[in-house]
DNA sequence: AATGAATGAGCATTCATTCAT
DNA sequence: TATGAATGAATGCTCATTCAT
């Protein structure tokens, strides 16, 4: 997929990295198919020939700002749980980060659903999907063995946080009045959906 | 919105349906974008004009599947708490009615998000969402009034539990070789989400 | 190739021959890059898009004329020999009825050249080459049989020939102000050159 | 036609000879549309911006390489003649010469064919091409003069020949397992074609 | 009701050429 | 000399929609 060694100038890179986020911030906003190459040059007020001489299609376009955002969430979430040693804790510290880090960088999460249905993206997205999830997993069979988490079947658990997450920083927090108090009440949900201990946290 | 006063006779309101099943089975597997009119006419083996003689346009045809998907939804929903005294066991059982029925009745479901990033569907499904909400938050309040709820922001509980049954739907049900267990397992973390015994049930 | 059972109206049909003979004309005269889509449609004032209502791409519009050129060459051939005996005067006949046929007929020709260079079209004319060349070689074997036809490499002698017919018709009689003669002296030359005879003819 | 005055030091020399001969093998094997700039100064390794610096553009490119490819031919005849008295034979030394020469440098003469259709290069072929049958038929006639070669339109047996002959280079020569073969008997051919005695050679 | 034909705006992409450094 | 960046016109093709019959 990768390659040309060039955009060596830094006039250049600054140039490729405006067109990927004006281009991520539309596609975030329209999807893939309403979002034309045209619109994306034309908030650059560059001509539309030069899009191409920084990337080689619409798609690898696509694919690159997909898998940007996916390894961009894992990032945040490692991050987040550096330092915490309850597997529990941990899973909370991980949604909340998520949520945080979806509403602020990334209105792309937006077109996910609709890459996951083309042949082409479909792979890149189950594939970052399926690390994350894995991420999730791990943490929780953890916390079986700890005790702190119910016995269950931890895939489905991470999948049932995942799609809380998901939705919520897609439908929710965009709207909230009070994003806080969503993220909140989110991770209360979720660590009270798997937790073993009564309720309350 | 247009309610077509035509189609009369017995053979139009077969060729209607004919070509609005036909639809929403193609919406489903390539999104709204890549659906083309000319597939869809191809499939029932008629010319490309007739189907503006049933439909007025693309977008009309995907808004009424759009609104019937939804309206079958709570239909579905409110058949399976029927008779139900507890609320969280109504909950429960909607959830599971719901999972059923996506499952069943609409791989439609998928193209929800493209459609919600646009300005024309983004409207109706953000409507039918609302009173699909509106619906569960009523038993939470119900729930929480009695007891069995957990204290919280019900909003919030129920969009939770939306997102996990929509995310569940779509990604978890048609891969899973046990639907079945999946099911049974996304009702138990949502209910553990939102109850206010310990664990169980 | 063929996939549509359409174009079934007599001025679909007409629109369609319109739209292939205005094509094969533009493409002998400029070639097939320099052709555009646009200047077929042009010529015959009718839109673009319905160009693909006919063709399924510039390619295959290509291709069809490529080889119903070469067929009809051959045909012009065969009809031009039927009723002569003597190998040497039916090769004298096809060459001069395929000039002929050329020069009313085909322009095309021209683009052969071109066409043998790609990828796509190569084979095309290769397989009609290939059946023209063995059309010759066949009378020439026969008449090495009977002896009126020098011994020698009966396939290099049809190359020759058929070098020979397809400069002249392309550079020659296009240009010639007397094509009857220049098509009289090419068989005189071609037969010359395979006879067993001394001079003659 | 535009006789660059610059290119003074040597490495800038070899540097514009390089680019030409790259660019004569690209034309060759893909044609004058299907050859980008790009492509041929990418087998340099230069910006693409130095091929303007070079040369003024694609078409005057493409027209000295033609150029040069006719001239080349001219002289690779003119030198297998000399020494030769007898027409005949310096003719049938020159299509000698000609085919190897062809067959050795210039794949270019592929071109040729496409070049003769466009506005730009017709005239540039065409010329060639008026030197090339000139000189031959200087010898035609000289040879109908001496008794050698039978009496006819020496013109049209140019022609002939030359046809005979880029056929043969092109098409036959490039595929066949002995050339030498090949091009003796096309020398035969085309001198039976033009003796005015019986056979042989 | 139904069809084949036709439209026209729009899209991704290419490429010869020019420009600033 | 040399480069990377930029331009802009053009191209093949798609597709929702309309029309004449």
């Amino acid at each position: 997929m990768r390659i040309q060694p060039k955009h060596r100038t830094a006039k250049g890179r600054a140039r490729r990295k405006a067109l990927l986020e004006a281009a991520a911030e539309i596609f975030a906003r329209k999807g893939y198919h309403s979002t034309t190459i045209s619109e994306i040059v034309r908030t650059q007020k560059v001509s539309k020939g030069i899009f191409y001489w920084y990337f080689s299609s619409k798609e690898e376009l696509f694919g690159e700002i997909l898998r940007e955002a996916i390894s961009g969430l894992r990032r945040a979430q490692a991050a987040a749980i550096e330092g915490i040693d309850d597997p529990l804790e941990r899973i909370a510290a991980a949604i909340e980060a998520s949520l945080a880090y979806i509403r602020l960088n990334m209105p792309m999460f937006a077109v996910f659903e609709e890459a996951l249905g083309t042949e082409t993206f479909g792979r890149i997205v189950k594939q970052g999907h399926k690390k994350l999830i894995g991420d999730t997993v791990a943490q929780l069979e953890e916390g079986m063995r700890r005790g702190t988490v119910r016995r269950g079947d931890a895939e489905m658990m991470a999948h049932a946080i995942f799609g809380t997450m998901s939705y919520v920083a897609r439908f929710i927090l965009p709207f909230s009045p009070q994003p806080d108090h969503a993220i909140a009440e989110t991770v209360r949900f979720c660590v009270a959906g798997i937790s073993s201990k009564p309720k309350e946290r």
